[in-house]
RNA sequence: GCCGGCGUGGUGGAAUGGCAGACGCGUCGGACUCAAAAUCCGAUGGGCUUCGGCCCGUGUGGGUUCAACUCCCACCGCCGGCACCA
């Protein structure tokens, strides 16, 4: 209606994990479940007459579609961007399968809730961390994100600047390098700590006993505990000899490894450093404490930034300065250099189960592992296979599948049996839309006048999932050349859930409505009126079955008064030339007023901030005053009229069938949708009377109407000549009056 | 612990610093009906009232302002995220 080309697709989500555990439930082929859950629930969105363009429809289980996963697969293998390595992943033991980090949520699976546990495999990686700069740095370009997201995304990439100090080893040729970002607190290490995982461990630790205690260490690191190795490193700044720990606390993935522990500056250290003996050395001072006051028995950890003390040629410095100036010390001397850490990891893209994407590669006894070739995509999932976790891909007992020749050799060789991660699926289909028949992933030129979306809703769960693997997999497009766009999604709007009775609407709760009887028994327009109308979309939703009685109250209402003055509504004159009516009475041009400003409300309300509810709640007003409105002569009717049609026009977008019917049934022909959205005239909407609000001291007092457009000075007049307020004011010194024009005069005596 | 967000009638929710509670639901009263449902009309934040009105009220306590649901500070509660990330 306002003439924009829009592209409002629909597909399918349907190739992964949760497809294929409810397929297993029902005791039916994943294949089968999926294009008969499809089925239903396209017909379901069509009878809740969603607008989708299906000629763009993707389904992601498609060959069609997922030979594109393997193909990007391929261009990332090529560029270093997809690789295999062994590590400690997650593992789902519901799901028999690996999760990546972005998927365990409080120590459980995203989808089933299962407590994930930490298993050594070999698994294939997207290196999402060669992006991370640029991830981050770009989430200030999100300026139509909600910051919640934003904030969310940031602290997953969490960069920290520090620096790699290496600290030798006594009676070793070896060094622990370590990350820190407090540089400034270097002269308070007094011991060392390095992840059990640590490769230097069983380098350095030769005695048993001690190996045998490191290896009781509790993997949980609830209580600090830890074990020294016997081993000492030195200070490269105060050449102290600083006994090294092996603690359950230190991380092996996240910096080097290894730390150096500042008892007095680490809450952490503090606590093991009491809990062991090991001595605590201050070099921060608060700055508003005196130079030379000496704090002793200290009971937690100084952790903020201060002044340095007893720190050598750096005593003195503010930790800020000093951390410049102890890195570029260091880097100068060779003894470290400045670093920068993300927590963010490479995003774990292999899982063991079936219904997923196969991994396009072949190993080979002779040239081992090799890429399928481009011509060879897809890879397509062997249909004979039953699936279900076992611990390993149910493909690898597909021997017709494994079974293969080296693209490199011809000689025998084994397919990759693990499919991937169903969040690949999901991070560049909005790209495929744009061009859902072309023969590579994404045609250019399309995706040159679609891209970016405009306008994505989603719910705030995918804030650090899919919305953080859709903008790495867009960057990565974009270097392939395919796209030039550098952030998939202009504006995001994170969408509630519904609610009834106190917890959110799902299938496993047992507390959904089913559509189908709600499209039944009130029409799809009256459930759509309703799901507008109860809250704004980022909300969450309370279902309410009297809410939606109170939305086909509305509808019917209108319907009943149409049909009622089906004669008088249907003379068509159309007349926009209402807008400056020759003699209307006050009630038809109150109507005529009020139906711009219901236009402009509603225009407003949509355009603005998706606020559908005020919209809606804007239209209500208006047939409340149109209902109870009883034409006199013939401008009342053509009033009437007018604002009859403009009603039918604004709720087109809310109740589309409904809209529609009225349409014709008031005499006009051809769709509405090709009606043009209607415009308001900003002189009708003015009111000609408003209400002055008079107060005294910030008290209302009294209530007067007066003709629009008054002035300030005669407005005061007019609150100054109101009884009420004179008895207010009555004996008492004028000290301040304000006008707000038009509206309100307050005064303060 | 750190970082966000939110606290408004019985209820879902409205309010560019300018009349708090639009609109809807529910409830109550009335009309229609033999009766009920549906529908229509009216009332509906709390307290007081000499029926003219008056006072209080947006989690709590302060502050800024002629004026605060709105801005600032502190606290309480709820929700979400992160959490030995060195």
């Amino acid at each position: 209606m306002k003439g924009f080309n829009v592209l409002h697709p629909m597909g399918w989500d349907a190739f992964g994990l949760p497809a294929e555990n409810a397929a297993i439930k029902h005791g039916v082929h994943p294949s089968k479940w999926t294009f008969e859950n499809i089925a239903y629930m396209k017909k379901e969105l069509k009878r809740m007459g969603l607008s989708y363009d299906w000629q763009r429809e993707v389904a992601t289980c498609d060959p069609a579609y997922y030979r594109w996963n393997q193909w990007f697969f391929l261009k990332m293998f090529e560029r270093g961007l997809a690789y295999k390595k062994a590590s400690a992943v997650n593992w789902c033991p519901s799901c028999e399968t690996v999760l990546a980090n972005e998927q365990v949520i409080d120590g459980g699976c995203w989808r089933c809730e299962a407590v994930v546990v930490r298993k050594d495999l070999e698994q294939w990686f997207f290196r999402i961390t060669a992006y991370a700069e640029e991830l981050l740095r770009d989430t200030s370009a999100l300026t139509g994100w909600p910051e919640k997201v934003i904030v969310m995304q940031r602290n997953w990439i969490g960069r920290s600047e520090g620096v790699e100090v290496d600290f030798s080893i006594v009676d070793s040729d070896r060094k622990i390098r370590i990350f820190t970002t407090r540089h400034d607190t270097l002269y308070g290490a007094t011991f060392m700590s390095i992840a059990k995982k640590h490769p230097l461990v069983r380098e350095l630790v030769k005695d048993e006993r001690i190996l045998r205690d490191i290896e009781s260490l509790p993997e949980d690191a609830g209580k600090k505990e830890g074990v020294f190795t016997g081993c000492h490193a030195v200070n490269p700044l105060t050449g102290d000899k600083l006994p090294v720990y092996v603690a359950n606390f230190v991380l092996m993935e996240y910096g080097t490894g290894a730390i150096m522990a500042v008892p007095a500056h680490d809450q952490r250290d503090f606590e093991f450093a009491r809990k062991y003996g090991l001595p605590v050395r201050t070099v921060i001072r608060p700055a508003d404490t005196a130079a030379g006051s000496t704090p002793h028995a200290i009971t937690e950890a100084f952790e903020e930034d201060g002044v340095l003390v007893d720190s050598g040629q750096f005593t003195g410095l503010a930790s800020d300065e000093a951390r410049a100036k102890i890195a570029d010390y260091l880097e100068s001397r060779g003894l470290g250099r400045k670093v920068v850490n993300y927590k963010l990891r490479d995003w774990g893209i292999s899982r063991q189960r079936y219904w997923g994407t196969p991994i396009p590669v072949i190993y080979c006894p002779s040239c081992g592992t090799v890429p399928v070739p481009e011509h060879e995509l897809p890879v397509v999932l062997p249909p004979d296979v039953s699936p279900g976790g076992r611990g390993a891909s149910p493909l690898a007992a597909a021997g017709g599948f494994v079974m293969t020749k080296c693209p490199g050799c011809g000689g025998d060789a084994r397919r990759e049996t693990d499919t991937m991660d169903t969040f690949v699926d999901s991070s560049w289909y909005f790209l495929r839309y744009c061009s859902p028949e072309a023969g590579r992933p994404v045609d250019p030129a399309a995706a040159d006048y679609w891209m970016p979306v405009d306008h994505y809703t989603g719910g705030i769960e995918h804030a650090v999932l899919h919305l953080l693997y859709s903008r790495f997999f867009t960057k990565v497009i974009r270097d392939l050349g395919l796209v030039k766009i550098n952030e998939p999604f202009t504006s995001l709007l994170t969408q509630g859930m519904v609610i009834k009775d106190g917890a959110k609407m799902s299938k496993s709760k047992g507390n959904v409505v089913d559509p189908d009887f709600l499209i039944d028994k009130y029409g799809s327009d009256t459930v759509r009126i309703f799901c507008m109308f109860a809250a704004p979309p980022e909300r969450d939703l309370e279902w309410s079955d009297q809410g939606v009685e109170g939305a086909q109250r509305f509808l019917n209402r209108i319907w009943a008064f149409v049909y009622k003055n089906r004669d008088e509504l249907v003379k068509r004159d159309d007349n926009d030339g209402i807008k400056a009516p020759p003699a209307l009475s006050s009630a038809a041009s109150g109507l005529l007023r009020k139906t711009h400003q219901t236009i402009k409300k509603v225009t407003n309300s949509i355009e603005r901030d998706y606020h559908f509810n005020t919209a809606i709640a804007a239209l209500m007003e208006l047939v409340n005053e149109m209902l109870s409105f009883r034409p006199e002569d013939d401008g009342g009717a053509a009033v009437l009229r007018f604002s009859m049609r403009h009603v039918i026009l604004l709720l087109a977008p809310f109740a589309p069938h409904f809209a529609e019917e009225l349409w014709r049934e008031t005499g006009h022909h051809g769709s509405i949708v090709n009606e043009k959205w209607p415009e308001w005239d900003e002189e009708t909407a003015k009111e000609e009377e408003t209400e002055l609000v008079v107060q005294v001291n910030g008290k209302v007092r009294a209530k007067v109407m007066i003709p629009a457009g008054l002035d300030d000075e005669a407005v005061k007049e007019r609150a100054f000549s109101e009884p009420k307020i004179r008895e207010y004011t009555a004996g008492r010194t004028l000290k301040k009056v304000i006008v707000v024009r038009g509206r309100l005069v307050n005064i303060v005596v």
